[in-house]
DNA sequence: AATGCCATCATTGGATCCATTGATCCGACT
DNA sequence: AGTCGGATCAATGGATCCAATGATGGCATT
């Protein structure tokens, strides 16, 4: 270990530690947010180059704040960095997808008890306005923001520190498959997802959250095995 | 959005993209990592400085790295940045603590369903040794290395690229509060840890999968409940 | 004497410059 | 003609320097 002399002094310390505010540098986080923005809305796909010059001068920066936001973005796992060669937008097989899917199965439902004690008549009348929403949504981008939009209201009841920055990870990790598994189907054609998304308001208005669960992870697992018939949409 | 106007040049290029490998940086990484080693060796205590200049003259190394060293690490939720402030070993809650537990409840069983075909006879013999040293094991570190291992080799069958990771960051990120925990006890009084172990390498053996599941379900959420009981650990 | 304000200082954030690594292209050799 | 090797070039990694922000201590004032 060679850290080991200041370890002391440093256990001795503990100086007023933060709350666990992730705040964030000033420039590097600006570039993040927006970079991570731009990721999920599609702007660049699986595979481009993210040249630092480039994203530097764009930002109107340096490269240095450039590479540590491509650092964060990593973390997310939504850039692919290899030393010295570059970084890249991040491709996932179908067998990681089918990864992150499996986890969202299982975690999603326990984020769903967090919150379903917490929302409020309010909540379950917006989230049955999102369904008919959704049933109405002419393009691929409307959808795949209401779908977004309604499962994160579901979620919204959770005062989580973990969860629920975990869960926003997952979304954001599979969003760009998400998005062009969308676009193979006629959004208002599959009425499966529509059913599913009324079963599970039809179960929080019960307070079952059981069968809210049980719903979610179903409907997750669906979109998995269906996702896993298109194997062309990977790398 | 301000990443327009390279966006359709850059989805063009998708110029051979890596394989996925997370290979970093040599300074920035051998300092990630060895600071990493240190955090869970428990060199450093949650709530304890991490000052810049300090940390890049232990590695002989310039400021820089070690800002990418730490990003890195705050990834893995293992530090705490502040902007313009510094950086601290994270200090979990108990509520975050218990999330995470929470997570691995759910996580862990589907990655020992992922490794449990994989794993040969050599591998059960081996888990059915570190049982036994564990139930000897006379001090806590030697137990903590033990306890890992054990759980690590269950795991090792399985062929991961994102929920493998997944599981080791849950591990990391809680593992000073289970050296603490395991402090409070005698290693060799608690042998309810034990029995599990052994129902579990025992499952395992008969390839009982959905039972391993289970047993490994009770065991981590057993650790939670009795870690719920000693909130004086947490901050 | 206690408290609030101000100035100094320590520490982090960012920019520029240099070193190093990896990729591409051309030429020579088989 | 094809392939292997080397040289050039582009892009990343790292070091040093400068700016800005937050913290600490002393001083004055009430």
């Amino acid at each position: 270990m060679t850290a080991t002399e200041t370890a002391d002094t440093e256990t001795a310390a503990t100086e007023a530690a933060p709350a666990t505010g992730t705040r964030d540098g000033i420039a590097s986080q600006r570039i993040a947010n927006s970079l991570r923005d731009a990721i999920l809305s599609g702007v660049y796909s699986p595979g481009s180059r993210l040249r630092q010059e480039d994203i530097a001068e764009q930002f109107d920066a340096s490269r240095l704040p450039v590479r540590e936001a491509l650092r964060s973005l990593q973390a997310d796992g939504l850039v692919t960095i290899v030393a010295n060669t570059g970084a890249w937008i991040s491709r996932l097989s179908l067998a990681e997808c089918r990864e992150m899917y499996q986890i969202r199965e299982r975690v999603e439902p326990l984020l769903l008890k967090y919150s379903q004690p917490m929302l409020t008549p309010a909540d379950l009348a917006h989230l049955e306005s999102l369904v008919h929403q959704m049933e109405n949504a002419a393009d691929v981008e409307t959808f795949l923001r209401l779908d977004r939009e309604f499962h994160m209201l579901t979620y919204s009841g959770a005062d989580t520190l973990i969860l629920g920055p975990t869960v926003e990870r997952l979304w954001n990790s599979t969003q760009h498959y998400r998005r062009a598994f969308t676009k193979l189907q006629n959004p208002r054609g599959n009425s499966v997802i529509h059913h599913e998304h009324n079963l599970l308001v039809a179960a929080l208005q019960r307070t079952d959250i059981e069968e809210a669960e049980r719903v979610l992870f179903g409907h997750i697992r669906r979109t998995r095995l269906e996702l896993e018939r298109h194997p062309e949409l990977f790398a």
